[in-house]
DNA sequence: TTATATTTTTAGACAAAACTAAAAATAAAT
DNA sequence: ATTTATTTTTAGTTTTGTCTAAAAATATAA
């Protein structure tokens, strides 16, 4: 597997929790800063491995030996996060094109050590799950914050959009990884929230609150 | 900068530490396991961008740029391997093609906080010594085993060659980085020693004493 | 010193992964 | 149901780093 075709199934595994009909062309293209004739070479390529089941015109779906292998690249991506941020003291912000770049080293016994090195994490530093060895992946029933109920106490367990502009905007504002919420009232005109974080009271905008998982 | 480009410049500063005046076009085929018509082709690329000085049939050399390059490629390597054993438990016969893989993540604040994280330590599992931001390194006048005087005290510092039968050699002897050695007799006929080492006695032979650096 | 051997370079080709431009298929709109 | 717009694919290039085979330069030996 070369580093451009993990690329490709790393997308597709992306986009297919979204649109597990099919993922199109374009949409890859998007996300991978390429062109549709350039994707469409690259699933030819993937289709003959066997990694992925496509159509011309139809778009693709992961087969389950692709599945499996996204999620191993996903896996070694979010454990270097980890690393990145709790050993070598990281912001959560500008760990991801590091470990853009470390998830395509290519050993199992490395990533095993690494995952125990780390006590076997089950949440990288952006609260998304990291599939264990073998695939599996530790669910947890997420709501956004601006879903939540009134007067109950919630933690912050990751956010939606990971920019950097916007982990910079929860930092400036103390907000983390395992800070609790009580959602104390909601501007009915704006949905505006007016949230207890660390005893202290905040507003938080419903833009915001759309951005952020709590539980 | 290329991952060829970086290997080609980390082959050519081993080989010109050996071979300053200039290091041959076969060479750097042999350690690159490549032919010599891509060598050429690879010698014509550095040259262009000012990293090495080539001159056709003369062989090259660094320039101070592609010399600085060189040893923060060589940096990343040798801290990586610290990582790898240290941190990770691999055993020092394991880390190297691993290694070869980190070497080429670019990020100056990585290579940094991994070096704090571990302690910047001076040298690697194999006791070579890893150049510091700077590109400085610390020298230690090392002996071969062989050269050594009787009744004399040294410390295994680091070893000729690390192929992994040699490491697992010394693994099996429980010889490892830091052992100390007390040479008790050397055998005129074939240069065989005897040796103290964790208060027991052993034999070494010639070959084994020509790969040990000690200090 | 001339002949032979070795090393190095050139020339031309290839595979991977990207691109552009044009054609074909599908989707949307009148 | 046509027309128009969008998406996707094909066809043909380009770049990077490699290769083979042949030519040129250097080194070695008779």
């Amino acid at each position: 597997m070369t580093t451009s075709e993990e690329n490709y199934l790393k997308v597709i595994y992306h986009l297919s929790l979204v649109s597990p009909k099919g993922v199109n062309t374009n949409a890859i293209a998007g996300m991978l800063d390429t062109k549709a004739s350039s994707v469409t070479d690259m699933l030819k390529k993937l289709s003959d491995k066997e990694l992925v089941a496509y159509q011309k015109y139809q778009g693709v779906t992961l087969t389950s030996k692709g599945f499996h292998l996204a999620k191993m690249i996903v896996r070694k991506h979010r454990l270097w996060e980890v690393f990145l941020v709790d050993k070598l003291n990281f912001s959560w912000d500008e760990v991801h094109d590091i470990a853009e770049e470390l998830e395509h080293i290519k050993s199992d016994s490395l990533i095993n050590k690494l995952d125990k090195f780390l006590g076997f994490p089950d949440f990288d530093p952006h609260g998304d799950p990291i599939p264990n060895a073998d695939g599996e992946i530790k669910k947890v029933n997420k709501l956004l914050l601006s879903e939540v109920e009134l007067n109950k106490q919630y933690r912050c367990i990751g956010m939606k959009d990971s920019s950097s502009d916007f982990l910079k905007y929860l930092d400036k504002q103390k907000i983390a990884l395992g800070s609790t919420f009580l959602v104390k009232e909601k501007e009915s005109f704006d949905d505006t929230l007016l949230v207890e974080i660390n005893s202290k009271e905040i507003t938080i905008s419903n833009k915001i609150a759309t951005n952020l998982y709590v539980h």
